[in-house]
RNA sequence: GGGCCUCUAGCUCAAUUGGCAGAGCAGCGGACUUUUAAUCCGCGGGUUGUGGGUUCGAGUCCCACGGGGCCUACCA
């Protein structure tokens, strides 16, 4: 925990010895924090260049190198010292300070001076050890940045709570974390190739918004002080990417942060990546097969196309996906006959036998999407496109083109997790209004998650937008997804109370 | 919101029935020119989350508050 100790008194031993150590080094005339140090080569490409084990032990390359990583392993001996040092990718090479080369002044100083954590300069050749290992031999040392705060132990894992609050500190000590990172970055790489491969244009719409719409969710307040305005935090991209393809943007998306002021749990944080695309004379079935590929693909860039799944097998997701409707798959849950013109008197009676618990306000629709979400998803664990919902579940989809009472729209599930949903985008501004304005009598009811009536949007659909399919997908869910991890350590920084 | 668990040295964890607060790593001093979580000798390091209470005596028991976790509920 960060402490603020009145006077250096009150320090833990081992800060107060690291500043010491920080003040000798600039009584010494030295800079302890360097604005820069020489540098010829990064750990990695000497790493590259060389092949100990075809060099033998006691090898002199005759090369010289400047190298600089941070300290991650010291040992003191009498004449010889080695020090493990380590750069941001997790390349790591020794190096070996010994008397005959550095001298007994420098040693001296590099004893007294030098902790694990710092950031460490050295400059001497590259060699190999008598142990056979990669090494530098410095003729000189500096210090790149002293560290003042000792690291945890190496060898034990920190604790949760310490892993997600000081990320910085996890990133050191746990090659795990450095890993997530990198994937993440991988995965959002991919997703950007594989709509930029199929002609979409990356946009970016506001984060403030007038009015809680695209999602049912409730958003975080803010204030806009130059207009003196309240404002919310966009739930959802949908309503702005919409008025992008009125506007002739055929094919558009977007990746950024999305903002929901809702529970906090190993798969939800209230700001999270959502990507959503859209394109002008899809439906819902092109966008499945853009999902698909936006999944495969990343899942391929990270070498990660079977992952392991919360029941304890695995997730080829290579294999083909299944489609099913959400009245098939709950009617295949319970037993029970379930079709779109199951009665709203039956579908209650159906949950009451499985002990689901219903709101009054719901229709035969929320009664449906709840059997749903209690009795099937956390059971999909094979990708599962789960479509064809009751209109009232979905506000912003098109009315199905065969099946009177659905509109088209599925979600994705993966290992039980809602990863994605997509619709045939409703188009007709009339019933657009519509069903916003149902919304709008639902939030006035008292919901804190129905939408508002955005009548900019409506403004732009009554300009006409084009037949299109949309889709979103929850970023840092796929991260999870590949890595098996959860959302605390897919997202770098994530959420927590204030210390 | 409800229930259960947890908070002790820089880190990870011990501490019997309420009876001197400990270990490993890390740190400090010493030895060691080939170490890999070195080894050996010696030494420091604590407001036991915070505030109350019970008690001759509290890390331990009670109350309140705070942080974290799990389950549950809610929330796509």
């Amino acid at each position: 925990m960060p402490q603020s100790p009145e006077t250096e008194d009150d320090l833990p031993e081992q800060m107060r010895v690291r500043r010491e150590k920080r003040q000798r080094i600039l009584d010494a005339g030295e800079d302890p924090y360097p604005v820069t140090v020489e540098r010829t080569h990064t750990i990695r490409e000497i790493v590259e260049s060389y092949d100990a084990e075809g060099l033998g032990p006691d090898h002199h390359t005759g090369v010289t190198a400047a190298i600089a990583g941070r300290v991650i392993f010291l040992r003191n001996t009498g004449k010889l010292c080695f020090v493990r040092l380590r750069e941001g990718d997790g390349t790591e090479i020794q190096a070996m300070l010994s008397l005959a080369e550095v001298g007994e002044e420098r040693l001296g100083e590099f004893k007294q001076l030098v902790d694990i954590g710092d950031h460490l300069q050295v400059t001497g050749e590259v060699i190999t050890s008598r142990r056979g290992e990669l090494s530098v031999m410095a003729t000189s040392w500096r210090l790149a940045a002293k560290t003042v705060r000792p690291l945890p132990v190496e060898h034990k894992p920190l604790s949760d709570e310490a892993r997600s609050r000081m990320r910085y500190v996890d990133l050191i000590v746990r090659p795990e974390a450095r890993e997530n990172v990198r994937v993440k970055a991988a995965v959002l790489k991919s997703l950007r190739a594989t709509l930029d491969d199929r002609g979409y244009i990356e946009v970016e719409t506001p984060v403030l918004q007038h009015t809680n719409g695209g999602a049912a969710a409730r958003p975080f307040d803010t204030h806009v002080n130059a207009f003196d305005e309240d404002a919310l935090l966009r739930i959802a991209l949908e309503l702005h990417l919409k008025r992008a393809l009125v506007g002739g943007i055929d094919k558009v998306y977007e990746i950024g942060k999305t903002f929901r002021n809702e529970g906090v749990d190993n798969t939800h944080n209230p700001e999270f990546m959502m990507l959503e695309a859209y394109e002008a004379y899809g439906s819902y079935d092109t966008m499945a097969e853009l999902t698909r590929d936006l999944v495969v693909n990343a899942a391929r860039a990270v070498g990660k196309t079977v992952v392991p799944a919360r029941d304890g097998g695995t997730i080829d997701l290579e294999a083909p996906w299944r489609r099913a409707t959400i009245h098939e798959l709950v009617a295949e849950a319970t037993g029970a006959d379930v079709t779109p013109t199951t009665t709203e008197e039956d579908l209650v009676a159906l949950a009451e036998r499985h002990d689901v618990a219903l709101q009054d306000h719901w229709g035969a629709g929320e009664v449906l999407l709840e059997l749903f979400e209690k009795l099937v998803e956390h059971t999909l664990i094979q990708p599962t496109f789960v479509c064809d919902y009751p209109e009232s579940v979905r506000p912003l989809a098109k009315r199905h083109r065969s099946v009177p009472g659905l509109v088209e729209a599925w979600d994705l599930i993966i290992n039980g997790v809602e990863l994605s949903p997509a619709y045939s985008e409703l188009n007709d501004p009339v019933i657009q209004r519509e069903r916003l304005e149902e919304q709008a009598r639902l939030a006035a009811a008292g919901d804190p998650e129905a939408m508002d009536v955005d009548e900019d949007f409506l403004r732009a659909l009554e300009f006409g937008m084009p037949p299109a399919g949309g889709m979103g997908l929850g970023v840092d869910r796929l991260v999870m997804l590949l890595q098996g991890i959860g959302i605390r350590e897919a997202i770098l920084f994530p959420i927590s109370r204030r210390e």
